[in-house]
DNA sequence: TGTTTACATGAACAGCTCTCATATCGAACT
DNA sequence: AGTTCGATATGAGAGCTGTTCATGTAAACA
């Protein structure tokens, strides 16, 4: 039979489409062009004789050939990753340590999800979060005082891995009706006349002064607030402007509390990254717990796409 | 992650290694040599950084991380199989007729069990066995009086297609404590003062004579037996030697009943095909009886291996 | 109507998997 | 021990497949 050319490859490419809504989203995730998406997917279709995706909506839709695909890697990748995670345990061990650190507020959104799913499936690992703002995340790292920290950037350091998790937009956020909502998206000069309401971390910590608004010369006053919902009351009360990822306003805008608009025409995009000491970078409890936040943020978060650099 | 190098195709050939007990059995099942597999499975437990056949042992063992792998080929392929074949159905539909022919006696032992698991899945053919010993089983194909025949012979003829389905062994079957039983395998020259027993059909219908006897000009006589169990019976009763593939005869041998020698050194192996028209061939639901019929006999009969022929 | 965004396509390159030929290994036999 | 036989390993080369790059096309938006 079965003119089995089918492989897992082609079975991650469908659901990797599926989730994504379109080829080129599909590419970005695999790593791979859209090109080869595109030719793979034809490739596939070729081989059963049928027409898996429609290409004419938007987001695409699946025929029922491949809705049933769908179906069978729903199935079955899941456990294909359950076994190779156990391979890793047989080859490893299936214990250690990993003590988390946090530089971003809002990470916590996505983290603690992403830990209860870890922790089922490595029980034998013994999670810590380190509490606290940390100054200087990475010299935990090295003073073996973190195991794994969560970082914005990924300055190159020596017996250091950052691996990529995923880049997300941060969304300037007005009060609804505000003057500026008219616009699609703001202008570096459209935060001169406004307070910023940021958390209370140094200036350079923060991506929409230090890579939009210093550029630009414009130094708008600063008030801070230490928790995500405190910024977002002060902005509905129209006492400043702030500028947070998509995620984490995400239930917000959905009920008006506030608006969001793009900073730039393109967006203001940030990456994360799990960074960790280089010699842990490849055992297989932390290189999955590396996976697992990613497989997690990306059925979870809205608007977030998949990082740049390699995996 | 996954270092995903991992493909169905290594699936399917952990999962024949450990069924064909040794690589190089696996290779003629999946009509590869045996380098290919003995690379393949190297560069799989390469990827995965762990041993997973123990080469020593004859059959070949699993270690620990090759029977979780092979648990999840198990758990995994089968709702490939069972994906594809729903394709299949949604592309060619999933009712149809077949009316199947036996050439052979002992095809009923293997035919009969896969027909009902095919039923299972293809509840939408009708199947239907023609009874009776048939002359020309191929003209019945060509007469349209059957879909599919079981042959022993892939003799080519236009518009008639032969599917190879697996090959057997043919053993010589003596009483026990007979004086040829002293020897490993029996030579043509043993069987001429033997009377030999074997089913209502021409000479040239048996391979035996057809292919080893005749050859060497030893004509023994014969004795005809409608029933497998006759046949077995005289011989048991000492009335002459038999000669029937292993699989028919392994329940007996097990009980003593009579004893089994290879016949030539290297035994006298024969093929079975399903033989079908040509523009049948392709249909989903006769392929995939093809199918079915081979991965259940591979599954239930014992000695018997992969046909030569493309597949 | 120009602009943008997304998918398709063709050519060329790179990497992978197969086969062929041959080496190595181990067990059984003498 | 030496020989033989069956089975696995290994190296080199051939062919195929998947990927990228560079473009082409089509639909939606402004």
């Amino acid at each position: 039979m079965n003119s089995s050319h089918i492989e897992l490859r082609h079975l991650r490419l469908l659901q990797a489409v599926a989730e994504a809504g379109g080829l080129t989203a599909a590419a970005e995730r695999l790593h791979l062009t859209q090109s080869a998406v595109s030719h793979q997917l034809k490739a596939l279709e070729d081989v059963l004789g049928l027409t898996l995706v429609e290409r004419a909506a938007r987001p695409l839709g699946l025929t029922a050939a491949g809705r049933r695909l769908l179906a069978l890697a729903q199935a079955a990748l899941p456990q294909v990753d359950a076994a190779l995670r156990d391979l890793a345990k047989l080859k490893d061990g299936d214990a250690g340590e990993l003590r988390i650190a946090v530089e971003c507020h809002t990470c916590y959104d996505w983290l603690m999800p992403a830990m209860d799913r870890y922790r089922d499936v490595w029980p034998g690992v013994e999670l810590d979060l380190l509490g606290g703002f940390q100054a200087d995340p990475v010299g935990l790292l090295l003073d073996g005082r973190a195991d794994l920290v969560i970082t914005s950037e990924a300055t190159p350091r020596a017996g250091i891995f950052h691996a990529p998790l995923f880049g997300f937009e941060m969304l300037a956020l007005l009060p609804p009706g505000h003057p500026l909502a008219i616009k699609k998206w703001l202008a570096p000069a459209d935060f001169a006349d406004h307070t910023l309401i940021t958390y209370p971390v140094p200036e350079d910590r923060l991506d929409l002064i230090r890579r939009v608004l210093a550029p630009a010369g414009i130094r708008p006053p600063r008030r801070e607030a230490q928790l995500t919902v405190a910024i977002l009351q002060l902005v509905a009360s129209r006492r400043g402007l702030a500028a947070l990822p998509a995620w984490a306003v995400a239930p917000y805008l959905e009920r008006g509390y506030v608006v969001a608009r793009r900073i730039g025409k393109h967006g203001l995009w940030a990456e994360l990254y799990a960074t960790v000491r280089e010699a842990d970078a490849t055992r297989a409890f932390v290189a999955d717990f590396i996976e697992t936040v990613k497989r997690d943020s990306f059925a979870r978060l809205p608007g977030i796409r998949a990082a740049m650099s390699p995996s």
